[in-house]
Parts: structure tokens; sequence; C-alpha cells
DNA sequence: CGGATGATTGAGAAGTCTCAACCGTGGTGG
DNA sequence: CCACCACGGTTGAGACTTCTCAATCATCCG
């Protein structure tokens, strides 16, 4: 269980980035039991409809969240990196109307929701970090609306790169300037609501600008401002800002250290 | 301040609409304090990354949720109708990326954070049951990725009137057969990620083909079941199905039945 | 070597945008 | 009470982005 104990730890990490938990609580997190699965590029770890009975926490590997259209066209609306618990919702919500695919072979943990309400039920700030994880979803989720809605091709990728090069560096799997993505430009067009072929298209011409390089599913972004630039990034919808929360005090941390 | 007990009310139904509260819990959240505001059309009621203190309870008229690109375009990605606590996750995540704004005429009901803490340290139902609120919103946000990601023009609009129609149906505001909702082209526009002008003919669309008729900012949606076909519509993703949960309990009330 | 998958290219079609004008209505000030 | 103004809805024409379809190329793997 060495590298059950890893991911949980990443998850750990995840939620300490954004609420301040105590040495009872993150035990509490590294505690949880799980039980591994692999799954191979394109298959559902989530199908649509489901209702699941535990949530999945990506301990290697790359998940996406999607819609799937009437005509079978997909749309994509988050990627799961590692350390990412993308059902972590469903301990409210059991049954979602979106699907969880694996974009590359991809292990996960599946934590059973009554270990989650545990956990939950006991430590209040838990449960509020855990919300917390979920608004950042939904903040995430609208910048995408956004994003898709109301900037052209080029822009969008670029947002897209951004976003990942962020969370990547942020979650210690890599920098800014250098991340492993692997997803087929199928995959993207799908994320940001575009065709394969024209992704293709725009992707070249972010690389023939000098913005980005490309090497087997490995992103090197040699001009980051310019980047930036293109896709109006701004990180603050990540929510990774300074406002950490302690909320069994009840107060920010600031104001508790004030 | 009978109008305050109202929306409070309106909230509560809200809650309960997807959680079970029991008595205590509901007195709790009905005795919440709040102070009225009122806004004009297109102010807003939460400025883009401001940091607030309370929540907006939207008592009447109408709100949307939004983000504002460098160029000045506008992106709406919700909207929030009477009842709807638009910022309940500030709670968790006071300071947010996005703006609200007022689309028509809009009373909003300012609740303290504290006392929103407050119910959530003392209630683990009421905490879980704002956490499933923000799920909803999420899986709503979702949606719309795929909507304006993968949807032509037609489908979008036909699939956020449906979404309109029944939210405002369920809430008790109005029928999916008729219902009001105050928004130019414009801002249908900025939610369906087109211009105004192919909203315009879109909407002349949907008349021509006798699925719709408007009147003053009334919707009459003449053949509902041709609308949701061109939308492609279905309703699990608003989270209204059956599976109401008792979190107290930590079981779903099904379970709990049998 | 053969086959599968993903990246790339080209050309024409389609959907949506842009710009500019005009219309209808409700509110306002003289 | 009326003229005027502002705003939102409507229309037209041309431009541009993105899509579609189909073919070719490159790489990986058995």
């Amino acid at each position: 269980m060495a590298s059950n104990q890893a991911a949980l730890s990443r998850f750990l990490d995840r939620l300490l980035r954004r609420s301040m938990l105590n040495a009872d609580e993150c035990g509490a997190v590294l505690g949880l039991t799980s039980h591994a699965r692999q799954f191979r590029p394109n298959f559902d770890i989530v199908s649509p409809g489901e209702t699941v009975d535990h949530s999945c926490l990506v301990a290697h590997g790359l998940a996406a969240r999607y819609d799937q259209m009437a005509d079978g066209q997909r749309q994509l609306n988050a990627f799961h990196i590692e350390g990412d618990m993308c059902d972590l919702h469903s301990v409210v919500c059991p049954t979602a109307a979106w699907g969880i695919i694996a974009m590359t072979t991809t292990t996960v943990l599946q934590v059973p929701h009554a270990e989650l309400r545990k956990l939950v039920g006991e430590y209040p700030a838990i449960a509020l970090a855990f919300w917390r994880e979920g608004t950042t979803e939904a903040s995430i989720l609208a910048k995408w609306v956004g994003n898709i809605g109301r900037r052209d091709a080029r822009a969008r990728l670029a947002h897209l790169l951004c976003e990942m090069g962020v969370r990547i560096e942020t979650a210690g799997l890599g920098t800014r300037n250098h991340f492993w993505f692997d997803v087929t430009q199928s995959n993207l067009a799908d994320a940001v609501g575009l065709t394969a072929v024209h992704v293709n298209r725009m992707m070249q011409g972010l690389r023939g600008d000098g913005l980005i390089r490309t090497m087997s599913h490995n992103i090197y972004v040699d001009d980051w401002d310019s980047l930036a630039e293109a896709a109006e990034f701004d990180p603050d919808y990540l929510l990774l800002g300074s406002g950490k929360m302690r909320d069994s005090g009840q107060q920010p941390l600031a104001a508790k250290i004030a």
C-alpha cells in the first residue's frame, strides 16, 4: 500500500493548499482506506449517470470529466491530475450526470463514501475543506465557460495550457515551463470546444510563434508571458491565493494570527 | 422583515429540495438575520475580485454571475432566481474571481458569513446541504460548458430556456410553459457565448417554428417537447432526482426507509 | 512488414460575427 | 402634452472563423 499512501499524501497536500487542518485531521485523511484500480486510455472510470458509493483519487495518470452529446460528440469539462479526488462531490451527490474517463493509463484509488462521510461527520474542518474543494472546481468550471464562450481558438488553447501548467506546478508534478500532459489533439479539441483539425492548426500557430514546443506529450512553454497574454490568463480563479482558511476556528488564517 | 422571512423560506425550500433537514435545522435557517439591499439593472451586486463577508440571497428579481474579459466582453455563467443564495460558497472562499450583476431590479438579502459559519458549525447536516448546493452549481456549470462548447446557436438558446423553465417551475415561480425571464437579448448572448444579433435571429427561428412566444420578457413555451429535443435537454444535471439525502443519518433517504 | 493511431494538410462549406442602419417603445424634460 | 432621447429589438450584406471531408504522413508496436 506504499503507493496508496503516496497518493493520499498528495491528496492531503492538495487540501492543505487551501485549507488548514490540524494533525488529527491530517492523520484521518491519511488513514483513509482505498482500493486501487487501473484504467486504460479512453475507458470510463465513472460512466455518465452511474451511482457510485466511492470517490476516485487519481494516483497516477490523467483523468477527465466529460459530458456526452446525443450525436456522440463529447465535451470535457475538467482534467484531474495526480492528487485530485475527482469524485469528491459524489459523497453528497452520488449520481452525477457526467462521466469520468482515463486520458492515459490511469491508476485511481477508490475511497468508500462511508469512510469519507465518517471523516466529514467527525471533523467539521474536513467537511468545510471538502466544500472548499468543490467551490474551487466550480470556479474553474466558470472560467471554462468564459474561455469557451468568449475567446477564439488560439486563446482557448493558450488558456488551457496556462491552467494546466500552473496546476501541475502547484501540485509539484512539473513546472509551468515544462510539464507532461498526455492528451491527444482530439482530447484537446473536446476540452476547448473545437475540432481536432482546428486544434492542430492553432497549436502550429503557438509553436510557430515560439510560445511553446511539444515533444511526445511534453509541453515546453518557452515564452510564458506571451502565452499568458494570448490567453488573458489570470490565476486568481484557481483560488490558490493567500487566504488559506482554518475552519474550526471559524476565522481566516490571517485574522487568527492578527 | 416579512419579506425577509419570505425569502429565507424560499431559500430553505431550495435546500429541502435536495437535502433533508430536521425541524431544528430548518428553524436555524429561517432564523438567519439579513440586510436587504436593492440593485438597479446592470449594477454589480458583487464586483469581480471583491472579498465579501456576507452571502447574497436573491429575494426578488434576477441576478447573474459573470466573467469579464480584457476587451470588455462579458460571459455570464449562471442565473440566480428568487430563493437562490448566489454567493453561498463565499463562506469558504470569500474572494471570488467572478462578479454578480443584477439583470433586472433586484433585491438581495445580505446574510453575514459569521451567521452562516455558526450554522455550519452547529449543524453538520446544514454543512453538507450547503456543500450539496455547491455541487449542484458545479453540475450546472459543467452542463453549460458542454452547451456552449458543443452545440449550435439554436440548441444553446433552447437549452438555456429549458433550464430556466424547469428551475423556475421547481422553485414555484412559474411553469415551464410560461415564465418570466427579464433579460435582454444582449444578456442572453452573454450567457450562451453568442452575439446579440445572432441571438435575435435564432430567437426568431424558435418563434417561427412555433416552439416559443415572447412578450415583454415573458416566455411562453408552446411546444415543450420540441424545445427540449432541439436542446437535447435532460434535467438530470439539475440534481432534482429522487435521491434526497439526510446527512446526520449518514444515509440516503431511500436506504434509511428500507 | 503490416496495422493502428494520431498528426498534418488542402479545399470548399457553413455558421457566426461585424458593422451599420432602422424601428418601436417607454421615459423625460420643456 | 408633445418632442426628444435612449435603449432594445430587427434587418441586411459582407467578412471571417471554424468546420467538414478526405487524403497523406509519421510513429509506435506486434
